[in-house]
DNA sequence: CTGCGTGGCATTTTT
DNA sequence: TGCCACGCAG
């Protein structure tokens, strides 16, 4: 009769996914089938109950799983999916704005800045105001600012609450920072849930239109919501009251985003005839992990007693190892994942998790040395390099010329003799009149620029994006300067640039012919590129808040140390420990059969050798889940170490063309003692290899 | 105005 | 360790 098989549900996830006339609570435990439920729930929806897929909203936390949902949705019913609005909080947002921008005084242009932009607006007015960055952190006054903003606190409110010089300050940085915004037809990442609620609030017949459009709400992963977050999905499910929240308080993660887990535990309060179901099969872990995952998790104090249970088996005891340095630490799970792989395990069942980003510098350079093939999740993404935020800023400043941030950082790029000097008499003008920088320009050689700018936005409106980026790279001399520059560097560069020409093809391809606006408004919220990479047959490598929602059969957690996992800046504060257990939570019932804990005896920090005790997160775990051999790995890696390293060293050169078994050919850029820099072709960039490592050779 | 050298300082986590 | 801001010379 239908492609929806409710077979394969157990009775709570079956009850969840028939339920559907009113507010719904699920609280699904790790691994417990949340998704598989929303799935289900959204195709019976539009199968069997007739529900057009306009009338559905379903909110997930990445769009990355936004991207999977749909997909999962679609094999189950077909096309139709693509009219369903799955999106993030952001994206659904963004949406709500370009379809009422006018009504909050915006024009139809409005550019949206991310953190970065965000950052130097703030330095630049700590400047004005000669406040010394030193006494007043520009990155913890925009971390204010936003939380603020997502706790839905006007400048006007704030202003009340001041106690202090240090808040007087933020106070009036705050203001100057909503008014650079909105002179600049710019808004902020927080704008995208703060201004939508403005919106609703100002204007009832628009949310009412908005109300009636989504009768039927899902809400993944409600644990980390935020208050304006919170109030956006209260307005809109105001009037049909059909909305499902799916979370799981253990997993509460973002509360240093302004997240705030509570807004699930109350959501019985706010809907007090909301039916409420549990998921506590686990589907996903062996007994031994789930048994790992709830000996930490009970040591919270503030936290609702949960019976997670499995009918898997034992499984294999966890591993745990204690290395010498974080060097060891690497190289034990590279030998590890080997062992694995030579066994017959596919590299894309494992994962690699830390703490902080920086610790995977380390962890690639020994995959690297073994040859094992990896892919970093998130970390610095693509759009972070400084070519391609140039690009970007020129395409956002064609597209609005009043995005000061962006004519800033393309007005000297590349060097066009524009100095502070000019850029001075330019601020002052502008500031005097009101206008923007780009309008202040009124002869001398800022004119050209002026010149250059508005005949792209004429070539704009007649070519495709990507014909408009060729123009862009060579009337702005952008290409012309890193050609002559013929360093590795540049040459990077270049091909970094070119890469984004098949990025902005693609999109094309995808979309029919695509707009200048649609690709600016799509680049802003989407910052990891590499998602569309090729994972199969890799390690996966990243942090434990990237990893949350995935599962992988093998899982290292790394860093368990005092100090990095519990991480030293939340060691103050109770609630933030207690976050950072629920974060140890995730990393352990992401793995299906196997687990292993590693930490490193002592790690070099900021150059400094420093020395931690083990993560107090090691000792909650029962002795009896864990299996602790030390000293048989230890030989396993000298034995390893052999098979790999050549007797004696090669002596490289810079400008050295070298071939290597993974990345292909690269020229040699730097060389070290026992170390060298290999410039690889994209998607590989440089890389730091042992010099006397079988896998390379040179030609 | 640009380029280079020095010294101080910092790292949590992300839509 | 490596990035950024600042100061100085050309």
């Amino acid at each position: 009769m239908s492609n929806i098989d409710l077979d394969n549900l157990n009775e709570e996830q079956k009850k969840a996914v028939l339920y559907n006339e009113g507010p719904l609570l699920i609280l699904a435990g790790a691994g417990s089938g949340k998704t598989k439920v929303l799935t289900t729930k959204i195709a019976y929806l539009i199968e069997e109950l007739d529900i057009s897929p306009y009338e559905i909203l379903a909110i997930t936390f990445t769009n990355k799983a936004a991207l999977e949902m749909r997909e999962r949705v679609d094999k189950m019913i077909g096309s139709v999916a693509k009219y369903i609005q799955i999106s993030t909080f952001h994206s659904f947002g963004l949406k709500i704005l370009r379809e009422n921008y006018d009504k909050l005084g915006y024009s139809n242009n409005f550019v949206i800045m991310d953190s970065d932009d965000s950052l130097t607006i703030v330095k630049k007015i700590l400047k004005n105001l000669n406040y010394d960055p030193k006494i007043y952190n520009p990155k913890a006054i925009r971390n204010k600012i936003s939380n603020c903003k997502n706790e839905l606190i006007s400048p006007k409110d704030y202003e009340r609450y001041i106690a202090s010089d240090y808040e007087n300050v933020v106070s009036e940085v705050y203001y100057k920072y909503e008014d650079k915004l909105k002179k600049n037809n710019a808004m902020d990442f927080d704008d995208l849930l703060l201004l939508p609620i403005t919106l609703f609030r100002k204007h009832p017949e628009v949310l009412q239109r908005y109300q009636e459009r989504y009768k039927y709400i899902l809400i993944d992963e409600y644990q980390d919501t935020n208050e304006a977050q919170y109030i956006l999905s209260k307005m809109i499910s105001a009037k049909y009251k059909n909305i499902c929240v799916v979370g799981d308080a253990d997993q509460a993660i973002y509360g240093f985003r302004g997240a705030n887990y509570k807004n699930i535990l109350n959501f019985e309060k706010d809907y007090p005839n909301a039916l409420s179901i549990k998921l506590e099969q686990n589907y996903r872990s062996t007994k031994t992990i789930l048994d790992a995952a709830n000996c930490v998790i009970k040591n919270n104090e503030k936290r609702k007693e949960k019976n997670l249970w499995s009918t898997k088996g034992e499984g294999d005891k966890i591993t745990y190892y204690r290395a010498y340095d974080e060097k060891d630490e690497s190289h034990y799970a590279a030998m590890e994942i080997k062992k694995l792989l030579d066994s017959g395990k596919d590299a894309s069942d494992i994962a690699i998790l830390y703490r902080t980003n920086a610790q995977s510098r380390v962890i690639e350079e020994e995959l690297l040395k073994d040859n094992i093939p990896y892919r970093i999740v998130g970390g610095f993404s693509f759009y972070q390099r400084k070519e391609i935020k140039d690009l970007l800023a020129y395409l956002k400043l064609i597209f609005n010329p009043k995005d000061d941030v962006s004519f800033l950082r393309v007005i000297n790029t590349p060097k066009r003799g524009i100095g502070l000097r000019t850029i001075e008499h330019l601020t002052e003008k502008a500031d005097k009149e009101g206008i923007s920088l780009f309008e202040a320009i009124d002869g001398g050689k800022e004119e050209k620029f002026k010149d250059l700018i508005i005949s792209l936005q004429k070539v704009a409106e007649s070519v495709t994006l990507t014909e408009l980026i060729d123009k862009v790279l060579d009337s702005t001399g952008m290409k012309a300067e890193l050609e002559s520059e013929k360093s590795i560097e540049s040459e990077v560069r270049l091909e970094n640039l070119e890469e984004f020409k098949s990025i902005t093809k693609a999109f094309e391809e995808r979309m029919g012919l695509v707009s200048l606006e649609d690709f600016l408004y799509e680049v802003s919220l989407v910052n990891d590129k590499d998602e569309y990479k090729d994972s199969r047959h890799k390690v996966s490598l990243m942090t434990i808040h990237s990893v949350k929602g995935l599962e992988y059969d093998i899982v290292f957690v790394l860093g368990l140390e005092e100090g990095i996992f519990p991480h030293r800046n939340s060691l103050m504060s109770a609630s933030e420990t207690e976050e950072e257990r629920r974060l140890c939570y995730v990393a352990i019932t992401r793995a299906k059969e196997k687990l292993y804990l590693l930490n490193a005896r002592r790690r070099v920090l900021f150059g400094e050798d420093s020395i931690n005790p083990p993560s107090r997160f090691i000792s909650e775990i029962d002795e009896s889940l864990i299996d602790s051999n030390t000293k048989k790995t230890e030989e396993v890696k000298h034995i390893n170490k052999e098979d790999v390293i050549r007797d004696e060293d090669v002596d490289y050169k810079v400008g050295d063309y070298v071939v290597h078994e993974h990345f292909g050919a690269g020229k040699v850029v730097d060389v070290t003692n026992s170390l060298v820099s290999v410039a690889f072709k994209h998607p590989y960039g440089v890389k730091k290899l042992m010099k006397n490592h079988k896998s390379l050779t040179k030609v």
